[in-house]
DNA sequence: AACGCTTGTCAACAGGCGTTGACAAAGCCA
DNA sequence: TGGCTTTGTCAACGCCTGTTGACAAGCGTT
């Protein structure tokens, strides 16, 4: 990805490609793990640029976050079908789930005072708003919340069971279809 | 909390004092924004016995996890009446599931790519663990992980959502009938 | 009283962080 | 060609962190 040689001067280019590399980063660790130097190099960059193009470290974070696609992706496809779904997609295909960079760096932000406050405004505005719109139904709000909060909750229990969920591939089977019923009569009503 | 005048020379004492107030930095704030000198002026003592005590911040960190209790607060009174009860403490006493210290600590620990990986042992150990023996029915490790990723993803949507769940009272009555039969769904089996 | 062990404090260190201002080089325009 | 703006680098600053070793004070023992 490190292309050899000198960056050629592109300023709009480097923008985005700071802004893409803050992305992936801020969703894969922590607000604090993140470093401005680790950016930097990942982008073949000095990190004093990043400063520059962005202000500070909290204006870049938001600006990454902001760049996110919302949760509408989560909500592309059937409603009939949505349980299932996206119970396959939590228990099977977690890195697929992860294409909401949103919602990974969100998660990533509890714990952190500084980085959770940031998120709050967004996370409501982006993911919860769109999504009680989407299911617009009766108390729409309270679906939505649990939602939102069971689907992060599987991502916690993985990542805290130990990488993957660290169970038999018989017990994921049982875990999805579990899932699948619970989620979907939230979508339901 | 902090009386005037030296502190008396009890080193058993103050070992245990460093240690609860370490328990509660670590289940308020995440690994990262926890400092020892912040945990030192909790006690009202110096930050250097912290690493005399306890040798590292890693060390202090496991040994304040090690000593919360497990999930058998959450575990005890009726199976029957699980649903409601677990319900209702994370809708309308948020800081009385927080006595579940080790959890919040957990919660706190899931993006920092070091704290999750000390927890993560720990986490199976007395937490799925217990919980999964407790269950004790056909596929108890799933109905486990299922029901221990909804109750802390609850916990990461009212945090996200800002403070509380930020929504009514009667909407919060409704959430709390919603979530008890979804979880004693999980402990019936 | 004088010793010695324990308990606690203080100052300082090395390392990492985000951020800044001065400087180099590249491209554009006259 | 000479100047000017843009784009990027470099070295350094100030700050905060965890940790260490030297020092002071308390307390029991002889």
């Amino acid at each position: 990805m490190l292309c050899p040689g000198p960056r050629p001067r592109n300023a709009a280019a480097t923008r985005t490609a700071i802004l893409d590399a803050a992305r992936d980063r801020f969703a894969a660790e922590s607000y604090d793990d993140v470093g401005m130097r680790d950016i930097a190099r990942d982008v073949g960059v000095d990190a004093a640029l990043i400063s520059r193009y962005f202000g500070s470290k909290d204006d870049l974070f938001l600006a990454a976050l902001d760049s996110c696609s919302d949760g509408s992706t989560l909500m592309s496809g059937e409603k009939s079908e949505f349980g299932r779904r996206v119970a396959h997609e939590i228990v099977f295909e977690p890195k697929k789930a992860e294409k909401l960079k949103g919602m990974s760096i969100m998660l990533r932000s509890i714990g952190s005072a500084k980085a959770s406050e940031m998120v709050q405004t967004t996370c409501t505005q982006r993911f919860f708003g769109p999504l009680e719109e989407w299911l617009s139904g009766p108390s729409a709000t309270v679906r939505a919340r649990l939602l939102a909060g069971f689907i992060m909750g599987m991502s916690v229990s993985r990542e805290l069971g130990g990488g993957s969920f660290n169970i038999e591939q018989a017990e994921c089977e049982e875990m999805r279809d579990r899932l699948a019923p619970i989620l979907q009569s939230l979508i339901d009503g």
